[in-house]
DNA sequence: CGCCGTATCAACCGATCGATCGATCACATC
DNA sequence: GATGTGATCGATCGATCGGTTGATACGGCG
């Protein structure tokens, strides 16, 4: 029997959980909370396997949470339900612990796959955040821009339009936008912002 | 007597500049050219006061005909006039050593005025062009950021969309955007992806 | 009190971007 | 010849951005 905490400020959200489960034989809701200082009170005295975790919560937020219970216990699974999956949603909640992570979009089969992953202490991620941390794996690999990839994206992190760049290159905006979508995959982003922090971080730019 | 020598890679452009002088007394086409090549011969050759210079021509362009023309004489004026005004057009040309800086669209009094400023040495800056150098120059206050702006600015850099930042710091989107009009202003730039490499440049981020 | 800086917000609309569906060509290597 | 890589390109369309017009509230300072 699988343990669950559910842990979001909606009640809405928290009580369609709790109907998500309820054919569910081997799993239980133990409890929820609607904060992260209510969560790390309740999976201690509750005593559960898993714990679905919102990320943005007033008061002690998702990731803040999830570091406390990581204190607490190395144990159990934190599978983060969330809406959120831009590279600053994702990277802190898994530094800080975070063993799944999912979006409140994915099917409720899908859901239940991951519950039970994470008691068995296995992690499923959303596709958009396994892309993303395939990204970062590949970083040897993917950080090695081509010249011209590398020419449109400095002309980017200078402030030029795709139109620009395109001009400035002599060729169309389609070639660009396709050299900036061979960008973003190789540095594991999904805009011009993040493929230029992204690219002073690894000393690519600067 | 001002002698002018229009360079531009479209004969239709040559020829609409030659017929917004013919009506000056004190301005003369003394001559023009069709890339930064024939530019730099012709303006030796003719003893000309101003140059009209487009940036971006096939074979050697404008910012290296600028530079060549420099070592050549210091006395000759060089207004850039083209289409482009992102910064990865300006900077370059300015610091090759443009005298001055047109945008195509400009009224045809607005380029006469700046032809005869160019040969008193005087420089005349399209509104953006000034705006963006104002910026640069306004650096040392400028970039003090304010912490909200810093918070705006380094989930942009992780590649959060304006909603995404919105709502992970509880406010509206709106309010994102002001924060970030701010930030561009501050910056001296006019896009996320280009303040995020200024404040790496700067040493903002990273 | 007035001013300034910071923070927050709404609405509108054109411009730009990102994603997606492909495609061709040149060159190098096996 | 087959394969892989890099470069180039078109078209469509929904999502997002940037610019612009304001506005209010609060705290600190002269």
């Amino acid at each position: 029997m699988i343990r669950v905490l559910i842990v979001d400020d909606h009640p809405v959200v928290r009580d369609g959980l709790r109907g998500a489960f309820a054919h569910e034989p081997d799993i239980e809701v133990a409890g929820d909370a609607s904060n992260g200082r209510e969560a790390v009170d309740r999976a201690a005295a509750l005593g559960v396997h898993v714990v679905l975790m919102d990320l943005r919560m007033p008061g002690m937020d998702g990731v803040q949470a999830i570091a406390a219970l990581r204190q607490m216990s190395a144990d159990v699974g934190v599978l983060v339900l969330t809406t959120f999956d831009s590279e600053s949603d994702v990277l802190p909640a898994i530094e800080a612990g975070a063993t799944g992570y999912l979006l409140k979009d994915a099917p409720t089969e899908e859901l239940i796959r991951a519950v039970r992953a994470a008691a068995r202490g296995e992690s499923v991620l959303a596709p958009s955040v396994a892309h993303q941390l395939m990204g970062r794996v590949r970083k040897p690999s993917t950080s090695a821009l081509s010249d011209r990839e590398f020419e449109v994206l400095r002309l980017v992190a200078d402030g030029a339009s795709n139109r620009d760049a395109a001009a400035r290159l002599f060729i169309s905006e389609a070639s660009i936008k396709t050299h900036l979508q061979h960008i973003y995959d190789k540095l594991g982003v999904r805009d011009r912002a993040a493929a230029v922090g992204e690219a002073y971080r690894r000393g690519l730019l600067g």
